[in-house]
RNA sequence: GGGCCGUUAACUCAGUCGGUAGAGUAUCUGCCUUUUAAGCAGAGAGUCGCGCGUUCGAGCCGCGCACGGCCCA
């Protein structure tokens, strides 16, 4: 990126001038003993330094400066926090101070000092030495209104980071939540593994993928759309508790709500039922929350969440009829349920089973209403191609979804582990695609051939980590916990 | 894909009726050893997102495009 700004001209220039004096502007020697945290800790420990305080040797950018001739006050920030520093040139020495002189916002510098109290009361370090640690040559955003622009904050994230420290705590939150839910799942003897994220075969999900190409192998590849098929290709192995955090593609448009690429939490129980799950999710979610707020309520945007089970339950077709306000005499009838999409402008395809358009209704009259956590049951098995199906009505399945804020949030089911079933459930997937489904299921044979060997019954969940994300860091849009979003080139 | 809004100095933003581009912060110079959006005095800094059009004259009006935000599909 080329500049021909005077401000970022001057600043070269700056640090040109700067190496000529035979400065090393990016020298590797200094040794950070302390952060900014250990000297709030200690001060909390020991009340008040008043009899001196000890030495604190510590690194951190320089966010603030007020200069007095020879002495100012600045700000460093580092990972734990920010602190003010005074520095007087009588103190480091008139060479010292020099340097300091040339220091600008934005630069990392290195401190030893001890700590002092100011006439307004706040606690500071008293620079004893001073030392460039790295040189910025751009200038840092305005320091009061800081970073606002979006694009400039997403596709130059570091400042973002740098400048807005609600930003530092959303992402600090985004990493203490997927930590907590490896921590539930490991103290229950799950093994976190990783399956390929290119695929021969894209499956374990209703999406379009991206196609990728392997040159050595002369194959086309896609990138996953679900780790699902693989997982339980290793409980068929015999790995009875098996977890996977991490990215899914999928090929589709972008949103506050969508990135092409997301995080999942899917994990997979030998022996237990969704019914199990339903049970394991609620006490997962509260230990999430705990961990992260220290609390099971949530405040989302204007409303009060609450999670402390147990959550409500209701099957699809309860849900449509009383939330959505569907008569319940259509269910069974598709043209009548098409009309009424019709009335309530949502668009279907004639080439729609039944059940997808029962689940397009939901997502428009149902999904925004449920803000409460809330378990959606009773799936039709025509959208269901890898959950068991239900031993009383085999056109349901044993299956949930997880709404909370008006939003999926998890997806689960005891799952099918009858490979006839399962080759008859894609052959169906094929037909739609035939039928122009681009989001249907592939025949994947080989892991048909997999089930064949025998899957012991297990029970099968995903969570959308950006979406617990956002949850529980009241964010509105999924590019608040999201470092990179895909944003188009400039 | 559609609708609305935005794009002006490094950053945050003004810009009237179409008449040679403004502020604050930042930068540079000078003064200043307890400030915290420090203060005082002075200076420099612009491809007004890009292109075309209308006009004697466009940051402003019209058309197209790009990127972004929100909403809808």
């Amino acid at each position: 990126m080329q500049e021909t700004s005077e401000v970022i001209r001057k600043c070269h220039e700056k640090a040109r001038s700067m190496a000529a004096d035979g400065l090393d502007l990016y020298p590797n020697d200094f040794k950070v003993e302390h952060t900014v945290s250990d000297i709030w800790r200690s001060l909390e420990e020991n009340k008040e330094i008043e009899e001196g305080s000890p030495i604190f040797i510590l690194a951190g950018r320089v966010i603030s400066m007020r200069r007095f001739g020879k002495a100012a006050f600045f700000h460093i920030l580092d990972r734990t926090g920010k602190i003010q520093a005074y520095i007087q040139q009588n103190e480091v020495g008139k060479e010292s101070y020099a340097i300091f002189k040339k220091i600008d916002r934005g630069d990392y510098v290195g401190l030893k000092g001890t700590v002092f109290q100011t006439k307004t009361g706040e606690w500071s370090l008293l620079v004893h030495e001073f030392f460039l640690v790295a040189k910025a040559i751009r200038p840092l955003p305005e320091k009061f209104h800081g970073l606002k622009d979006p694009e400039k904050r997403y596709r130059q994230r570091y400042l973002d980071l740098i400048m807005n420290q609600n930003v530092r705590e959303i992402f600090l939150k985004r990493s203490l939540i997927v930590q907590a839910f490896r921590n539930f799942l490991v103290d229950r003897d799950f093994c976190e593994v990783e399956t390929p994220m290119m695929q021969p075969i894209p499956g374990g999900a209703e999406a379009k993928p991206f196609k990728t190409y392997h040159n050595a192998l002369g194959m086309e590849l896609f990138l996953r759309i679900a780790p699902e098929l693989y997982l339980k290709r290793l409980v068929i192995g015999g790995v009875e508790r098996v977890f996977e955090i991490n990215r899914n593609f999928r090929n589709e448009g972008i949103s506050t709500q969508h990135n092409p690429e997301f995080t999942m939490l899917e994990f997979y129980q030998a022996y237990a039922t969704y019914e199990d799950l339903i049970k394991l999710t609620e006490e997962m979610f509260v230990f999430v929350a705990k961990e992260v707020l220290g609390d099971t309520t949530i405040v989302y945007q204007d409303n009060e969440i609450n999670l402390n089970p147990p959550w409500q339950r209701m099957t699809l077709y309860d849900a449509l009829t009383t939330l959505g306000g569907m008569p319940p005499e259509i269910l069974d009838d598709k043209e009548k349920m098409i009309a009424f999409a019709t009335e309530h402008t949502i668009p279907l395809q004639k080439s729609h089973r039944r059940g997808k358009i029962l689940a397009k209704l939901f997502d428009v009259l149902v999904e925004p209403k449920l803000i409460q956590p809330t378990f959606i049951t009773g799936y039709p098995t025509d959208i269901s191609p890898l959950s068991r199906k239900n031993s009383s009505d085999p056109s349901l399945t044993d299956r949930f979804e997880l709404f909370i804020a008006g939003r999926e949030i998890a997806n689960g089911f005891s799952e099918l582990n009858d490979p006839v079933d399962q080759k008859e459930r894609f052959l169906q997937q094929v037909a739609d695609r035939d039928a122009g489904d681009e989001e249907a299921h592939y025949m994947d044979a080989e892991y048909i051939q997999a089930l064949e060997y025998g899957m012991p019954p297990a029970a099968g969940e995903g969570v959308g980590i950006d979406r617990v994300v956002m949850l529980l860091t009241n964010a509105l849009s999924i590019r608040e916990v999201i470092f990179f979003p895909h944003l188009k080139n400039k």
